[in-house]
DNA sequence: CAACAATGTCAATAAGGTTGACGCAAAAAG
DNA sequence: CTTTTTGCGTCAACCTTATTGACATTGTTG
């Protein structure tokens, strides 16, 4: 039987093509997002899970390690070798918090700063033009699909609740 | 100056902000897209790296080797490693083709099949819940933006284009 | 036959991830 | 004021996935 024939015979193929097509769409999809970083972070002998501290703690200055800890979800061990690479090259800054000595909040050094800027930069060019052209409802209804896939919603949105609380409590 | 402050007096701000939205979006959207995989390939003592060749093979049974190499972007090496495992586990089997013997194809054996399902539908599962209450536009919008994300277009229409040249051809 | 193509394999290396255990300083609880 | 808990860093050992370069094998082709 060949493609043809099972496309036209049954909606259940139909329904598995698109499904296909959304899965690898994504799969390339994401795979140049974050291609694009990687060369610039590769110049500086620095990889991807050394961009995606960066940019938490780019987007929440202060935030402590056991908040990235928790977004990143990753192991205090594989966070540590990073922080202490963005550390030793002066990316990344760390102050014992006035409130609680014992959490170290992050924070960007000038250089860091810079760094981050660059990569979002690079990747605001890949989404700019991957918008370009595109009604606003195609781009609402890309965040909406992407919003619906995420889990644990709590893990997404909780950098808004935490900004807000910090705030308040500072 | 507060985040307050700079939303309301800089467009350029608000831009940065939802661009920031997208990026992590996408990063939260994928890493739960593909977890719901990796448990299931845990299980098996598979990784991610052979999702992506079950996957591909699935897709287009009877590929061979250099064209699972061109999709995937990998090193001929890191393929090997992982489709001799799928070889061992007996989820693909290969076949020299009749008209050229040095050409692999890569089929999947009936359990490789199984596993495939299972894991297209865990997808499909996490998928389907995103889409579902969402207008037809905004899934073509989220298809749309993920197409235009993808840099080299030739690399995503490829296989339909390989499929039509192979049928041709045999 | 000689040259080239497709694949497999060996060795060495790197990045990024894991768990478990332990130490230390600071905060919280008693 | 002790004791316990919390936040963090670090050591050791290990796994997976990726890399490059070299080389052998088999099969196709000029």
């Amino acid at each position: 039987m060949s493609e043809f024939q099972r496309a036209t015979a049954s909606p259940l193929f139909l329904r598995d093509a698109e499904l296909r097509r959304s899965i690898e769409l994504l799969y390339f999809a994401y795979r140049d997002f974050v291609g694009e970083a990687d060369r610039l972070l590769n110049a500086q002998g620095l990889g991807r899970a050394h961009h995606r501290a960066l940019y938490f703690i780019a987007r929440q200055e202060g935030l402590h390690v056991g908040a990235l800890l928790e977004i990143l979800q990753i192991s205090k061990q594989s966070l540590a070798r990073v922080l202490r690479q963005l550390l030793d090259q002066e990316l990344v800054r760390q102050e014992a918090k006035s409130s609680d000595r014992r959490r170290r909040q992050l924070y960007l050094t000038d250089s860091g700063r810079d760094l981050e800027r660059q990569l979002v930069a690079a990747q605001k060019h890949l989404l700019g033009r991957a918008y370009k052209g595109l009604a606003p409802e195609a781009i609402k209804g890309f965040h909406q699909v992407l919003i619906n896939m995420i889990q644990d919603k709590t893990q997404a949105y909780r950098y808004d609740a935490a900004q807000a609380h910090d705030a308040a409590q500072e």
